[in-house]
DNA sequence: TCTATCATGTAACCAGTTACATGATTTT
DNA sequence: AAAATCATGTAACTGGTTACATGATAGA
């Protein structure tokens, strides 16, 4: 069971551990966050990073360090980790890599609810999905391959490797349910269009 | 990209699908939900379903068709699908089949950020991991087994054979980045370790 | 019969997203 | 120099979760 976090968002651990490096302002940490392309593994908007960064500082895990303006530009807080900040962010990294979570992704929703499509149009709506997989396959590849060349370790990339292995997990499930709905002796195509009013098939099964 | 929806909780998804069978008021729908284990693939509270409920009338894809008082229970009221509703439904699924999302799983943000975490200290992390996913899926496949002995068709166990999927997928995954972290001669552990002060590898390295 | 748990709903709170605001740069 | 975009922050809105409330049934 997952602990229950004084800061629960997952932005918050990105700002923690940035914050190891140097303090910064919050402007400064979305600007980083961003070009480090965390916001592909992070879900990042504007608002609630200072709104992470305003709970994080009443939770103590970090401080407002000094307050600077330049020229006329609105003033900017700069914020250093505390103890219990960085004391925060080892201890919940190490929860979220050696505890898998129980999550909802939609998929797994609309594979639970997908009897209330008829097969035949389930088969295409799979076909489609195959081809997004391998487009998607294609996109990853490349960041990997690009951000490589750029002589960063892949350390770094570790993240999108494990999207790679992922996807190509789930386009081979999905190869693999539509031959369980169209294989020609077995396949579970024409029970399932009963649910729909289509012709009946040969042998009856049991529904839940 | 993913179409706005007027009511975009998953919840309301799994209201719509079983208002297609016949109209219930909420505490029936709350009941089969959680009797048919939906509640493990969509996000479910109490206190959400109510709200869905509601959000899912103003929007006009369910109309309360009556109120019903058993002795001196709370009133309670029975919704019933519209023809917009139905179509929601269906519009709503196929997207869900057919266009991957973006997701943020917690363990792909860990991943990103993991290199705060000295290496020796991630093997055990990840070994903890692998266990972990070991029992997981060995509870997926007794459920599976079990409600399949009670004669419910595999068509309706179908997104936990693709949690299987995914488990196993991820497993192979960990296995090799632990490889790759602790390989002899080519492993990452000693530069890895230098972002933590500790001993310096033979070689230099450029990081992000 | 007392207590616990179930059945059913509402309301208050909180986190996350969107929209707004405004000075500074850059482009045309 | 007008228009567009960037940099930076705040505020309002909305959806989701937790907590509360209360009658009914069942177990001890």
């Amino acid at each position: 069971m997952a602990k229950k976090r004084k800061v629960g968002n997952l932005l918050a651990l990105a700002v923690l551990s940035y914050l190891t490096r140097a303090p910064m302002h919050p402007y400064e940490l979305s600007r980083t966050l961003r070009d480090n392309d965390d916001v592909r593994s992070i879900r990042f908007n504007h608002g609630s990073l200072y709104m992470v960064v305003q709970q994080l500082a009443k939770a103590g895990f970090i401080v407002e360090q000094e307050t600077t303006r330049a020229g006329q530009r609105p003033e900017r807080t700069v914020y250093a980790l505390t103890d219990a900040g960085r004391h925060e962010l080892r201890d919940w990294l190490r929860e979220l890599v050696e505890e898998p979570q129980h999550e909802y992704p939609h998929f797994v929703a609309a594979l639970s609810l997908i009897a209330a499509i008829p097969p035949s149009e389930v088969v295409v709506l799979l076909g489609h999905r195959l081809g997004r997989l391998a487009e998607l396959r294609a996109e990853i590849r490349d960041l990997i391959d690009t951000t490589i060349a750029k002589d960063v370790h892949p350390l770094f990339l570790i993240e999108e490797e494990y999207r790679l292995a992922l996807l190509d997990a789930e386009s081979t499930f999905v190869e693999q349910f539509i031959k369980k709905i169209t294989h020609p002796k077995t396949g579970w195509g024409p029970l399932w269009a009963t649910f729909h009013g289509e012709p009946a098939p040969a042998e009856e099964r049991k529904q839940s």
